[in-house]
DNA sequence: TCGTTTGGCCCAAACGTTTGGGTATCATGC
DNA sequence: GCATGATACCCAAACGTTTGGGCCAAACGA
């Protein structure tokens, strides 16, 4: 506990109080245990520590990365944190940043390819050691402009061309829940496939489009629509799916919030959920168990995803070559699908 | 656009490619308009600004920071950014942060008191200019700590003490919920009171019980429990709820996920919602109005409490005397307390 | 004509670290 | 008795800004 106040207590103040120069100070506290082993005797290691921490002396973050040219800071660029996927992803970022003495600016871009160039020419300006994406536009343009520049980045929860990425394996996401439709009996399907732009959404409708091929059941493209990763989204886009001649008799919605927007219109138009109509969501967030009829969805491991994509920064940071990872998804069957048990 | 790749340009840089000195650049492009104009000619003025873009020069945050002690940061402490009301309050921090050239650094405590102390001497360390805590703690202890020190901070959703506060007004909220289940005729009723430690759960129960108290019904102390600000906490505290024998024809949840969970146990007893038993959230998540049978809650301005609050933080930073607000919440009726439409 | 002002710029110190070099002292080996 | 090598420090420059105070020349006022 520091008494003193508003004290900004430096390395001088010690070097002073102590009747020692700075540079001896900061090697004692700073440098590595063999250099400061080298720096001053036992006695005088302790004397300093001691008066350290009673002072509450606490390094300049400022001053340390102006000397050094490293801020020890990441910048997070994402969709948007209201989004339940982001915001866990994010919170295992920030876990695993703490765990590297890290420190993380997360901004939110809204997926707006303006706003997400403003964003991070700001968190450059921040001079940040380095970034991670979780709002990649599956056109890696922007990113490669990021690269020339040399500094280092990851994507997770999108990949996008050849940058290092975290990612869930959606394609096989999209597998499982094709399987397990098709082992349901449904025929007559229907994708809701998020933003075109994801590759979120675009791997995990191939996977599931893939599956229903290999099964010999061609889904025809008007049952495919796009819609945002959101409950109103995902309503709207059930809407165009419903308002049709033949009702599919299964959904799949790459996202749970398009699911619970994909059940409320199913139920507007009169169909039980898990007995008139199958939907399966994906992700796996907290509230997918708790819906009034449980969702069946694919999980994804997002707060892994996150704490994988900063150490994977980590290592990009030192210097190391690092190669994306694809994180194996689980499907999670509950009464959406199977109906009431 | 800047060409340059690795180019670390400073204002020496621009000094020796215009022989100027830097004291002459840096004050014609940060100084306030009138001090810029003294200090160089309109011709110089104009050659430093089109080199300083030419070049891309950004200052070195880390440079100004140490000079002038300031580093145009704020620290933001919340729970958990995976609750979706704190994202959002958080979104509309740095939504006005971003407009005062303000970055913000965020993370959760979860709550725990432990961990609200080490990651506020964290952020501390990284000195930031001021702090908003969306987790202060009904008992203000801590926070008298952090006001000793001299740090200007500001609450976001609830208050504690005295200290300036942006909060909803929970109290009216609570009334709000009240006022509606009696208006509908609903006598026995329970409440599902969040965290004994939040004043927003304390506020909106109290603001409840009170109006059924001024109708001349006295909610028993059973029928209010605690329980997280989630889903499977609301689940968990409905089920205690709907355990006895006198099941409640309504439940009040301070929360919206609370609200779901509670949903959820009601049907697992058979319970229909909005016709066998009616349930209230708060807040009006964006989940509320897509929900199978749409949740009937009081709207919260999360954004714009967020935003408030980092502009009351400016102001507190400047040196101003400033006062809490509380915010008009609203209540939006919906299926969850009047059956099918 | 000779101050005085003002326009336009330069000087230098300071913010708090880090780090590649000293240097003085002392013990050791021979 | 004298290099040799530790040991335990100190020195000083540098990172990129900001800012109070110069200084010189031209314009101005009387």
């Amino acid at each position: 506990m520091n008494t003193e106040n508003t004290s900004p207590v430096t390395l001088r103040t010690l070097a002073d109080r102590l009747g020692l120069h700075v540079s001896t100070v900061s090697r004692v506290l700073h440098a590595k245990p063999d250099e400061s082993l080298r720096a001053a005797s036992g006695a005088t290691v302790e004397r300093i520590r001691k008066l350290a921490d009673e002072l509450g002396y606490q390094p300049n973050p400022h001053a340390t990365s102006l000397r050094t040219r490293r801020s020890n800071l990441v910048g997070v660029l994402v969709p948007r944190l209201s989004d339940i996927v982001l915001a866990t992803i994010y919170e295992g970022i920030e876990e695993a940043a703490a765990e590297h003495g890290l420190s993380t600016f997360v901004t939110n871009t809204r997926d707006v390819p303006e706003v997400q160039r403003a964003r991070t020419e700001m968190v450059l300006g921040r001079r940040v050691d380095g970034l991670i994406f979780g709002d990649a536009y599956a056109d890696a343009a922007f990113l490669a402009g990021i690269a020339a520049r040399g500094v280092p980045f990851v994507l997770v929860s999108r990949h996008a061309g050849t940058h290092p990425a975290v990612t869930c394996d959606d394609y096989q996401g999209g597998r499982l829940a094709a399987e397990h439709l098709l082992s349901l009996g449904h025929r007559e399907v229907a994708v809701l496939a998020g933003e075109p732009y994801a590759s979120t959404g675009i791997d995990r409708t191939a996977g599931f489009v893939d599956t229903y091929a290999d099964a010999g059941i061609e889904i025809p493209p008007e049952k495919i629509v796009h819609s945002p990763f959101d409950a109103p989204g995902g309503r709207v886009g059930a809407e165009r799916l419903l308002a049709g001649r033949s009702i599919p008799s299964a959904i799949f919605a790459v996202n749970d919030f398009a699911a619970i927007g994909a059940i409320g219109a199913a139920r507007d138009h009169g169909l039980q959920i898990g007995t008139d109509i199958a939907v399966v969501g994906f992700n796996d967030t907290p509230l997918a168990a708790e819906l009034p009829v449980p969702l069946t969805t694919v999980r994804s491991p997002m707060r892994e995803m996150g704490r994988r994509g900063l150490h994977l920064l980590v290592r990009l940071m030192r210097g190391e070559q690092v190669e994306s990872q694809r994180l194996a998804p689980e499907l999670m069957v509950r009464a959406s699908t199977t109906g009431p048990a």
